[in-house]
DNA sequence: TCACGCATTCTTCCATGCAAGCTGGAGTTT
DNA sequence: AAACTCCAGCTTGCATGGAAGAATGCGTGA
């Protein structure tokens, strides 16, 4: 039955589904280490600690194992993916990428829309730096996070910016989990200005510079830690 | 039940299984317009049409509507994602950012790996000049997505392998639909022979930069054509 | 003591049944 | 004639049962 209809229209708010609440309690229980790397459980007895049948469970572990965040084993069980420090390279590259497309896009906006963005990135940058100054390091991080997640989406590509979430779902616990190791990120309050700096100036590529910089600079602390903190163990 | 694993392991050749079939079978239709944009049918009826029952069709369509290929009106059916010029540009975004990445972190690998790789490039850029030379543009199309999906596999990054080929996934389309419209593709012999070039040296930066408007060029050929076709339709 | 074979058990895979919601049209009213 | 209500049919959401494969542990043999 061909029948043709409106497909890029916006979703109308779709109702809340088992498969939806089964999704999201488990990406969360492996965000946060509830569902550590390595565990390996069944559907069946995820389904009973959520309180539905296996069946929504199931089809949530599918987009779970679509997105890179879980392996399923046939006949053998689902089992949270662990990163290594050669996952995180490849992890951080695409960061990279999208991130310094995205600053660059930004860049290319009319003035308008350029400047307001800009100030957007500003004042979340100056809450990172209040939380810095008062050694708030989770709320460093927080704010940090908000920061990469406002140049993404400001973007204007929604697709870009659904491929960073994913992205960024997958190396979360590897920054939460350095977070309080690595040295006090006060660099990244400057280098995030001069990215704002070159959005408002209209500067593409030094907004893409900048953000690449920036990036690289973050990856190259990151690493090393992950290293000799234990090849495969998250 | 924790019960740790090696969960970066390589897959282990997984059998083929119902769900596979379904999914490889409904992207080959709506890549090759079996299923136009805008086909609308419910996935009893898809089932049928592969000699299985509903489940397998339901988790292959989870994992499409994952892609962004359909998209799945609650208890009204699946609906074949159209594509608006202004996907097509969001697309061709990201196709830029990923591209312009992996040709970078070639050129940034040891000589003898960029050797390699540049030699294959070339190869597969020689088909492609054969091809136009005589006339023979679906030959041609089938070597210029040889040489850019070479390009994202030998980046040594497989999380950008993999997300590159689903947006290619949903640009194949409009992609076909426009072979043979714009004009004869003869600068892009030249453009990927640079692009190969620039990895041979190891100069990073032109390989990012002669990636990027290689593809930038090719968009703004294509993009108008689209617009002119009708806003919509594909 | 060690190795091998077998059966039990646990797991996903797939089919199917039931329920709830949306759509479209018939029938009625104004 | 227009609009409104209600019902029938079709759709997915979810539960559950049966089947097949994989791993584990036990028993048996040397």
């Amino acid at each position: 039955m061909v029948r043709p209809r409106s497909a890029t229209a916006a979703a109308p708010a779709a109702r809340p589904s088992l498969v939806d609440g089964a999704y999201e309690a488990l990406k969360d229980a492996i965000r946060n280490n509830i569902f550590p790397p390595g565990y390996q459980g069944s559907e069946q007895e995820i389904a009973l600690q959520l309180g539905m049948s296996r069946t929504p469970v199931h089809e949530a572990i599918i987009r779970l194992q679509e997105e890179g965040l879980v392996r399923v084993l046939s006949r053998r069980g689902v089992v949270v993916c662990a990163i290594s420090p050669e996952d995180m390279r490849e992890i951080y590259e695409v960061i990279v990428a999208l991130e310094a497309a995205a600053a660059e896009l930004i860049a290319e906006k009319p003035e308008a829309q350029r400047g307001l963005v800009a100030a957007e990135l500003d004042a979340v940058n100056a809450a990172m730096a209040a939380a810095l100054a008062r050694d708030d390091l989770v709320g460093w991080a927080e704010a940090d996070g908000r920061f990469h997640q406002l140049l993404v989406q400001r973007s204007g590509n929604a697709r870009l910016a659904r491929m960073f979430a994913t992205i960024m779902d997958q190396s979360h616990r590897a920054r939460m989990l350095t977070v309080r190791l690595r040295p006090k990120p006060s660099l990244s309050v400057e280098e995030h200005h001069g990215i704002a700096e070159a959005i408002r100036c209209g500067d593409a590529a030094a907004a893409h510079h900048r953000a690449k910089t920036h990036r690289v600079r973050a990856r190259d602390q990151l690493l090393p830690l992950l290293t000799q903190l234990g090849m495969r163990h998250l």
